[in-house]
DNA sequence: GAGTGGTCTAGACCACGAT
DNA sequence: TCGTGGTCTAGACCACTCT
């Protein structure tokens, strides 16, 4: 189990940021440094310093260095599906509506749209233990001749739907971006939560956009707060390579 | 801006997946069909690869060759930072406690220590505009000689009060886990906050792990609902290198 | 012009998988 | 054994930054 060499330099240098021996800021080593200190040649230690870069460690300028970079304190990685969210996961489904719409202002306005295009609305109840804990709203844009197959999205999260029903887009491709806040529920909410008491609920908008930017769907979910707790961790970039 | 060899390779692989020419768990093109085909050198060739597999869209074996990965649906960047939130900064803070206490048997628990160990306990109010929007609360192991400097924590998210109070922690090691939950106020919460309605808040509970997987750092941050609006977005990794 | 990183070549040898 | 990827060498030439 020899540690390449590559891995070496690495490690050395991440070891010297981390004990603050380099400060964020601060230039480290020049790829001729470390070829001669390594006795080895450039591109092994490129492989390595790209190791440090990926991970978040340092950056790179042209022409002048390497330097630590500040760390990313604030960002995490976060698990979502509709579906499921590491304590539970949704055991049925019931679709209350898979319509073909034309846009409401407020939809021709968020997706930028003329007002005689067509919308696909689906809303759906998600049930654990036949107990309902979710009350889900999907808008996408509709693309003539793609069937929308009922069994098909009853259990789908919103980018498989997107998939599916928006022409010219991979499970590769979308964007996805998420708000999540929490709420008491309205009316309707309540009713199909069946929610007496004061309880309140977490919704977590979704927006998906295509590779050119251009939004193609937009949803939100909103869940009894019992059955939603979100997990994020710190991303430590894992060396894939 | 001629386009590089190795990203031009990236690319056009990247594209036969999209366009689902390459489905999940295929085997795509070895390094020396590569080679022959751009004529080009295995460097060259495996740059580009890497680039796709740091994205996500392929993975290695050794001896067996490329395969296209299963896309990645359900994860996300999420942006979170106790003073902090894209929508809204904290601007002012009241620190409620800052005391050195010995663990109940929850603490215990959580952090794995014997009951004489010493634990630093930190409780703040946070304001934005002269209202309280959060009650928060922070528990790390407390290591003998490092004084705790109430203006330094004042504003402190919980990564750098712990790299500023426990030892051989840097911003750069310190693993962070995060559950983040919607719930009604207890008592003390809502006094705090001044909910006097039935408003709920949001609820977000952080760990802090030090590189060897030891907790180092407990707490949880209470936010008025309306102040917290968390956002995501599915991480397209830029190419670093 | 000297020093830095960015791209690329044409090899070598090793480790792993299938057969 | 053969084809695959994994590590590494010793160069080349180019582009950028600084002085």
């Amino acid at each position: 189990m020899k540690k390449p060499l590559y891995q070496q330099i690495a490690d050395d240098i991440k070891e010297k940021i981390n004990n603050n021996e380099f400060k964020p800021g601060d230039p480290i080593y020049s790829e001729n440094e470390l070829c001669k200190a390594y006795h080895t040649s450039r591109a092994t230690v490129r492989r390595g310093l790209s190791l440090l870069a990926n991970e978040g460690y340092i950056y790179v300028v042209h022409g002048k260095g390497y330097f630590v970079k500040e760390p990313d304190q604030n960002t995490y990685k976060l698990y979502y599906s509709e579906m499921d969210n590491l304590f539970n996961s949704v055991d049925n489904t019931k679709l209350l509506e898979v319509n073909i719409i034309l846009p409401d202002s407020k939809l021709i306005e968020s997706f930028k749209i003329s007002k005689n295009k067509k919308i696909v609305m689906i809303r759906r109840l998600f049930f654990i233990d036949d107990e309902p804990v979710a009350y889900d709203k999907k808008y996408m844009l509709y693309l003539k001749g793609i069937p929308i197959v009922e069994k098909e999205i009853r259990y789908a999260t919103f980018p498989e739907m997107v998939a599916r029903i928006v022409k010219n887009t991979s499970l590769f491709n979308i964007k996805k971006h998420l708000m999540i806040y929490a709420q008491m529920p309205d009316e309707v909410t309540k009713n199909y939560l069946k929610i007496d008491d004061d309880q309140c609920i977490m919704t977590v908008e979704q927006k998906l956009f295509n590779k050119n930017g251009k939004i193609i769907g937009l949803g939100e979910t909103h869940f009894k707060s019992d059955y939603c707790r979100l997990y994020a961790e710190s991303e430590f970039a894992d060396d894939k390579w």
